[in-house]
DNA sequence: CCGCCGCCTTAACCCAGGTTAAGGCGCCCC
DNA sequence: GGGGCGCCTTAACCTGGGTTAAGGCGGCGG
């Protein structure tokens, strides 16, 4: 790759391990990414990224720990709707939204690349993948939360506690965090809780039942994946919805003038 | 073009009328909507139009009629992910989805608008409001999944179908359907139940009760909304999801003065 | 060193909503 | 016109998971 970029590209890894996921990332890509204005954020755990209300004027990518977007209920429920790990988007819609309808808020310690909305714009106009790979995540994210809604919605407790379990293996893994029988999960049952629709009473019963049975084995954030066949059969797990595959060359985005009335 | 096309443009009033709920929309605008290449489909109720696995090449606009995006897990659990009125698309992401992790049913009789990925894709590199437009129509469809999350995963029944009632009572009024008192919701209860994760019982339970408590009246599809603040602060209901105001001018492009459908 | 706090565990009790079932009503098709 | 079917209603009963509460454990600040 881009010699002069190599300090960089390490901060990024999990930025790029996740994009070649979904297109050919090459130099042009990688120099494309390199290029753009970029300051680190840091978060301490528990802080919040974006609160809801905001409008957000930077596009956001986590370089490192992870977040939560979520929603409170004035009587105080919380609902996560979905987990941050490094490598996703913050708010890839920035240059369209007004005020933000959720917010986020680091979990872990988390760092994270600001990039102003025009110069994320900007990249879409470009002549290589890096549009196209920013579309993909969009996708995905779009998919996992759907894969949310019927988790939550027609999935027993068991079901949807192992089959979190499950996308965020494979999403960790994704990034090269954790290996194909264990990965750490820095994420309070509490949150586990507030992700699912359940109360964290009932997580902890399940995640004893799952300890039990063989399935997994736990030791502080870390969980081991025992029985991985049986986990999937529980839920019916599949990894359709993350869009693994490489996009079809198909509509390969092109040198446009898609600019804001320059 | 525009007297040409002046059949079409009554067609698309739905279209129109949503995408200026984002953006102006101005000659611009429509010489490009009505200049994409689109071929009509006819779906009648229960015919699935996209099915989860297919491979879509073309973006579908409705036209007319009521449809949902759902996923039925293999044991015949179902979830219905959300519902699409005139001026919803169904495949936006087409330039880089593979294959569709979910389906698509008619829920009326549906006409839809077939527009190739390539030429949807064409939009965004022209200098109008119609790309910022999507953008907007595809932001809102990810808040309205993400509100449909926390409404199944935080809130008891009647919160949820009260939620639901409020969101799809809006939604038609910004696409013309209805007034500020009525609608027309062509759902059954048991797709009802499907999009909120309760049984078809308990919907009717719920129904019953609000019929009873004087929040609203139905009479086979028409639901009256009979006391809309008991319903709203009921489930603590506000728009700010649906982003109804038009986009800040920070991304604008022209200023127009279209009225759809004078 | 102690006290507090966040997080987890376990148990006892309870209820919102699921399940099952039976019946009604309107519509369509033979 | 009658039988079947989709959809809705209502009732009786039951259970998955919520709630409350009490205790443990580790980390941390004073």
């Amino acid at each position: 790759m881009n010699v002069a970029a190599a300090p960089i590209e390490i901060l990024m890894r999990a930025l790029f391990a996740r994009l070649s996921h979904y297109c050919e990332i090459g130099d042009a890509e990688c120099d494309a990414l390199l290029a753009l204005p970029m300051r680190e954020r840091v978060y301490e755990p528990g802080d919040d990224v974006i609160e809801k209300g905001e409008e957000p004027t930077e596009a956001l990518i986590v370089k490192s720990g992870w977040a939560a977007r979520y929603v409170t209920l004035q009587d105080g429920r919380t609902q996560v709707l979905n987990f941050l790990l490094p490598g996703d988007f913050f708010d890839l819609q920035v240059f369209v939204a007004d005020a933000a309808d959720h917010s986020v808020a680091a979990i872990t310690k988390v760092t994270a690349l600001a990039i102003p909305g025009d110069a994320m714009l900007e990249v879409f106009s470009q002549d290589n993948n890096v549009g196209l790979a920013l579309w993909w995540a969009t996708l995905q994210e779009e998919a996992i939360l759907r894969e949310q809604i019927v988790r939550n919605g027609r999935r027993d407790a068991a079901e949807r506690v192992a089959h979190l379990l499950l996308e965020l293996h494979r999403r960790a893994m994704i990034i090269g965090e954790g290996d194909n029988s264990e990965f750490r999960l820095p994420v309070s049952q509490v949150l586990i809780a507030d992700a699912l629709g359940l109360s964290f009473v009932h997580i902890s019963r399940v995640l004893k039942r799952f300890v039990n049975d063989g399935l997994i084995e736990r030791n502080k954030d870390l969980i081991v994946i025992k029985d991985k066949d049986a986990l999937i059969e529980k839920c019916d797990f599949s990894t359709d919805y993350l869009h693994l595959d490489a996009a079809p060359p198909r509509y390969r985005l092109r040198p446009a003038s898609f600019r804001p009335a320059s």
